[in-house]
DNA sequence: CCGATCGCTGTTAGCGGTAACATAGCGCAA
DNA sequence: TTGCGCTATGTTACCGCTAACAGCGATCGG
């Protein structure tokens, strides 16, 4: 058995390892194995022969508490389960890839005191730099954030006070936008379907943008219903038949998200209901799904790629601009119509805007 | 300014400031921290409270490379984007939670060269145990993994050889048994649509499974339909319409996953054609999503949360035996028939089994 | 021809914790 | 009173790597 590849499953590969086996010191093993500083052609050749031919990988747990420097970035998100997050993920992925920077993914299930515990492990790896969804933390979550000393950046929501940075679009506004739109298009009867989330504080500012709105125009939700759990698609359609049939003067159903407007779609299909003559639909998000759809539903999109895009540039350290920290990121959401609000705006009672 | 309550936000904190905070020494506020030793009511306390002031967060580089352990399980899977991977990771994170232990993902969007980076760098944070989906991986991959000393759990699949322990299903198998149902129930004309995703093992051999099946009756797949990238749903529908128009004898629509299924089963509802009767679609997953659906499409449940579950339990220890790697657990998927398959088997021109 | 400079390599001293062992104080039986 | 065992706390020596600096021969300009 050859010296050079055997080697004790037992006892873990060091530098030293490396070093032995290539007769130089440590010290020049690793700045060939980080390419750093000046080596000779010959002696990182030798070195990195060495290395693999051992299987070596470097013990990045004492490089970063000797260097004082992890490549790592926090990336603490509600659910991976919808198709929200993965899209950010995507965005942020891009970016990172660019820089020697890596994500590291916590999942908080919408929970707030499960946020906390995510922040306080994902804190105790010290990260270079944390993105978390939402504004909204616990109190004891806000302290560690505010004293991490490292970029944090708030994403997804802009209506309220960022800790640091922020990248999102203003939910409380998409929500009074999309209530225009429909408002516009002469919907008067008009019902929410959505989710029931305490602590989706997103849905709850779009669906307040969305109440105010109709309330500038007189009018009110004329039914809710929500849910929580199971399949958004089945559920969508539970809803929507709930609805309906308990309040048959619904003109328009406005959902949550785009999960449950797509059931909630193909159950008005099904039913051979008018869409959109006698009932419209929309939802949020603009979920990539929606194309494969009989009919397109209306949506908004949320600007997922970007947000997870400009993220991941703030904290490494790519604005354009020179500046550094407190950096807040408005993007715009664009109402998609698709085919399930009328385009012709009806001459409603009020005049139109 | 209160000197607890303020500290220099350039100097991070340390085991120290606790220390002298609380007038103990570092090891004792150590043991508080873990909850670990002896340590009386009253320092406890002392300490508990001088630390939550200072809003320490203690360092885990620091704390794994004294300890030489890591209580982080590297997850490596190919994407998050589509409904299978999240469910296996749900999984995992059940299992995960009642043990100190934590899941950091890696993706790595099928391709092998990204793959091995991924290892190398998981690898490198001496992880407690590693998840790998795949048997698949490149040669220096593989020595890596079986240097790495820790266990090893391959899943999703075991059509192979695993390295350590391995929790999946036969899905060469998985494709023979709807070939089973498919030929049982009278459909000859049977067409393949797909992922053109040469790195996507699990469907090669799914595929592989099924024309080994069909070729046992005689039969040959009339058509293929391959894709990538894209929305899925309307890829479904591209695909399926693709196929129906040049191989019109087709009575059988095979999917390599629910997602395409679902966007063919739309179109063929669209156009108005007789499902199952004139013509069959399944796919494969059994993702949730297909519940919504306005009529369930065939599939076989491929036991996503049993894998995470299983795997997860190999990591944290908790065989129900005492045997240690080397562990082999295969799950069995169910045929779902769903709406989308004759249930009468037709009398063929060759005796039903 | 000599000091300055350069290119390459080695030495030293931690990084912030924890394992293992040492120690101080105490109660208590003999 | 002595000495033993026990509990609560402190001391020491690392964990594996890297920043910072030191050393050393070769090259070079004046």
């Amino acid at each position: 058995m050859s010296k050079l590849t055997i080697n004790d499953p037992k006892r873990p590969l060091t530098l030293r390892d490396v070093s032995e086996a290539s007769g130089v010191s440590e010290m020049t093993v690793s700045r060939v194995l980080r390419n750093r500083g000046d080596v000779s052609a010959v002696t990182r050749e030798k070195v990195l022969r060495a290395a693999r031919s051992l299987g070596y990988v470097p013990n990045k747990i004492a490089g970063a508490l000797a260097s004082q420097r992890v490549n790592l970035v926090g990336v603490i998100i509600p659910s991976l389960s919808n198709m929200v997050f993965p899209e950010v993920m995507t965005g942020i992925s891009e970016v990172l890839e660019g820089t020697d920077l890596q994500p590291v993914v916590g999942v908080t299930n919408y929970s707030p005191d499960r946020e906390e515990t995510v922040i306080y492990e994902m804190l105790s790896w010290r990260p270079s730099g944390l993105i978390i969804a939402g504004l909204e933390h616990t109190a004891a979550a806000h302290a560690m954030l505010a004293q991490a000393g490292v970029p944090i950046v708030e994403i997804m929501d802009i209506d309220g006070t960022p800790l640091d940075s922020a990248v999102g679009i203003s939910h409380r506004r998409a929500g009074r936008h999309m209530a225009q739109a429909i408002v516009a298009a002469g919907y008067r009867n008009i019902a929410f379907l959505g989710t029931q989330m305490p602590n989706d504080h997103r849905a709850r500012k779009r669906l307040e943008g969305f109440e105010e709105e109709l309330g500038l125009h007189g009018l009110k939700l004329v039914d809710r219903e929500y849910y929580s759990g199971g399949s958004a698609l089945l559920k969508g359609r539970e809803m929507t038949e709930a609805v309906l049939s308990r309040t048959p003067s619904v003109d328009f159903l406005y959902y949550s998200n785009d999960m449950i407007g797509a059931g909630g779609l193909l159950y008005c299909l099904d039913k051979g209901l008018d869409v959109p003559e006698k009932v419209g639909l929309a939802g949020f998000n603009g979920v990539e799904l929606l194309d494969g759809l009989p009919r397109k539903l209306a949506t908004m999109d949320a600007c997922r790629l970007q947000i997870g895009r400009r993220a991941a540039e703030i904290i490494s350290g790519k604005h354009s601009d020179g500046t550094v920290g407190g950096k807040v990121i408005e993007l715009f959401p664009v109402l998609q119509p698709g085919d399930t609000i009328r385009s012709r705006p009806t001459a409603g009672p009020c005049g139109a805007p």
